[in-house]
DNA sequence: GTCTTATATTCCTTGACAGGTATATACGCG
DNA sequence: CGCGTATATACCTGTCAAGGAATATAAGAC
């Protein structure tokens, strides 16, 4: 099982392909809808759809003349999990700081107990640190 | 505010680096810590650590001679935050599968009822398609 | 078959990046 | 100050990826 590769960080490293995915995101495209919506000529806009192929990041199928790509959301689960034990620190640190805040309120307050808890694994993108 | 900059994705592209961010992730290292443990030369590991440190992914801070490295987690959060998307189509993707296995299990049985649910942001990496 | 649409690939040139070696800077010691 | 350790940078070279233009393939219409 070919997991995580190079290929598939390359592939990534490059803001139109990323764009690209965006886009693929949303709905399945044709090569030509692609081209019309992030303005990149045809052969660049095919030669960074191999590029993200061959990454295992989308998928076509074929339809009549037309190529219609979609997100490959396996390979992208993989990539979350390389990044999750590195979500898993940053939430623990926000759960700090929330205890933190939340003590210190309490004791302002002259009071204690638990403020609502940050137990979520997709806030992190939520909470930003306050600055 | 540079957010995720192209400069983080590419930093990220190279494997050199993300086992750097590997090591880096389990604790604080300083430059001949790496060196020792990843067997790069020194000014491969130096230069491979300024490309991390402009895309903003390690902090540096200085102790006697030896600078010491870590991992700035709030950039891994933004990368992360990019991903979110993904992760939730993924995750709808999962609770389908599951409601339909939870549904055929069910029927099978011939009792109806809702099997645990799959709401949490971190289990898209725990469940993998039964392949 | 020929023509048209939709997409992929090739060729060429250019720019970015990695590795290696040597060297420069920073810090601490005496 | 000179010396040693720890780290960063400069220079050179080979490799690889990207963009553009032209061209090749694939599928449908007639």
């Amino acid at each position: 099982m070919a997991s995580v590769t190079d290929a598939t960080w390359t592939a990534l490293a490059d803001p139109r392909r990323r764009a690209m995915l965006d886009v693929l995101r949303v709905r399945a495209c044709a090569v030509g809808e692609l081209v019309d919506e992030l303005g990149f000529t045809q052969p660049a806009t095919s030669k960074h759809l191999r590029v993200l192929r061959d990454a295992g990041l989308v998928r076509v199928r074929t339809h009549a003349q037309q190529r219609i790509y979609s997100v490959d959301l396996e390979r992208m689960a993989e990539l979350d999990a390389w990044l999750a034990p590195f979500r898993r620190l940053w939430n623990e640190r926000l759960d700090e700081l929330g205890r933190h805040l939340d003590r210190t309120a309490a004791a302002e307050r002259g009071d204690d107990g638990d403020g609502g808890g940050r137990g979520d694994g997709d806030g992190a993108a939520k909470r930003t640190r306050g600055g």
